[in-house]
DNA sequence: CTAGGATCCTGTCAGC
DNA sequence: TGCTGACAGGATCCTA
C-alpha cells in the first residue's frame, strides 16, 4: 500500500527520531516478517536511513542494514516521547502496542519501533550494508520519475507494447515509485485511459506521464503522504492526501473535478482502477 | 522474452 | 444475525 510518497514520509519522520539510537532488544513475533538473524542487529546503533523506490533501508554501525518493504499493509510506528506512525492507514495507529498485527519489535534507547503488518506481505531483511544495492529487488529497480528522461521512458514502453499503460507504470523495473493510487492520479491528470496499450503512447504523452507522476507525488510528500503521520492528528481526523488532493482514487460515483462526469471504477491489470470516462477516452 | 493470472495473508464490507 | 464472495495503496512466481 504505501507508495513512494508514504515511504519518503516515513524516512523523513523516522530519521529525526531514531538516528543515533542503539537497538537494545529485538523481537520477532512472526518469522515470515523477518529475514535474517536477529542477533546480527542487537546492540547496533542506527546511523542512517535511505529509500530505494518503495523500500526503506536502515543502516547500522556494524556493517549491517535493515531493508524494509511494507508491501500492502505494513506500518512503522515509533513510540517514544511522542508517537510517529506511518504506512498503511488504519485505526491500528491508535491501538495499544504491540497489537495483533505487530510482527517485529525493536526496542531502542528512547523508544520502541514497531513493524506492524496485517497481511504479512511486508518484511524486514538483514543485509550487509555494502550489499544493499545488490539485493534483487533494489537491483532491478528502475529510475524514479525525477531521474528518468522522457526518451528513456518511451523506449521502455516499446518493450511492453501490448501491456496496458497502467500495468507498465506500476512495474517497478520500468519506473519506480508509483503504486495504485498515484498511477490512477497520474493517468487522470495526463488524460490517458489506463487500458491504452503502452505501444500507443506517444513521446509527448510519455513526457506528460513523467511530469504528472512527479507532480502528484511531490504534492503528496508535501502533505505528509496519503497516510496518518501524527498520532495526535490521527485521533479521529484523517488529514491525508487521499481526502485533500486525490482526484479520482476512491472517488467512484463522485463528479470528476474537471467535467463533473461521475468517476468510474474498472479493473485493469488485476487492480481496481479509477477513471473519468469523459476525460480519459479509450483508444482503439 | 512478454503478458496475464494465481498467489502470499488477514480483515472488512456489501449483498443475500 | 450469519454466511459468502469480492476486494485490498505490492510484488513474485508460474504458465502459455
Amino acid at each position: 500500500m504505501p507508495e513512494l510518497p508514504e515511504v519518503e514520509t516515513i524516512k523523513r519522520g523516522l530519521s529525526n527520531l531514531i538516528i543515533k539510537q542503539k537497538i537494545k532488544k529485538a523481537k520477532v513475533l512472526c518469522e515470515k516478517s523477518f529475514v535474517g538473524k536477529i542477533e546480527e542487529i542487537k546492540s547496533a546503533t542506527i546511523e542512517n536511513l535511505r529509500r530505494f523506490g518503495k523500500a526503506i533501508v536502515i543502516d547500522l554501525n556494524n556493517g549491517k542494514s535493515l531493508m524494509i518493504h511494507l508491501r500492502m499493509t505494513g506500518q512503522l510506528i515509533y513510540d517514544g516521547k511522542e508517537r510517529y506512525a506511518a504506512g498503511h492507514p488504519s485505526d491500528n495507529f491508535l491501538d495499544n502496542l504491540p497489537n495483533k498485527q505487530t510482527r517485529v519489535i525493536l526496542e531502542l534507547e528512547n523508544g520502541t519501533l514497531y513493524f506492524n503488518d496485517q497481511r504479512k506481505f511486508g518484511f524486514i531483511k538483514v543485509l550487509e550494508t555494502k550489499e544493499v544495492e545488490n539485493d534483487p529487488f533494489i537491483k532491478k529497480l528502475a529510475k524514479e520519475p525525477w531521474d528518468i528522461t522522457p526518451e528513456e521512458f518511451y523506449q521502455k514502453l516499446q518493450k511492453h507494447q501490448n501491456s496496458p499503460i497502467k500495468a507498465t507504470i506500476l512495474d517497478q523495473t520500468i519506473i519506480a515509485g508509483l503504486g495504485n493510487i498515484y498511477a490512477d492520479e497520474t493517468l487522470f491528470m495526463s488524460k490517458i485511459h489506463p487500458t491504452t496499450k503502452s505501444g500507443q503512447i506517444t513521446k509527448n504523452q510519455a513526457k506528460t506521464i513523467i511530469e504528472n507522476a512527479k507532480k502528484v507525488m511531490e504534492k503528496s510528500i508535501d502533505s505528509g503522504g496519503s497516510t496518518l503521520k501524527d498520532y495526535k492528528k490521527a485521533d479521529g481526523t484523517k488529514g491525508d492526501y487521499l481526502d485533500k488532493f486525490a482526484q479520482v482514487f476512491n472517488k467512484k460515483g463522485q463528479p470528476c473535478p474537471v467535467c463533473k462526469t461521475p468517476i468510474k471504477k474498472i479493473k485493469v491489470a488485476g487492480r481496481g482502477t479509477h477513471i473519468c470516462p469523459h476525460c480519459q477516452k479509450e483508444k482503439k
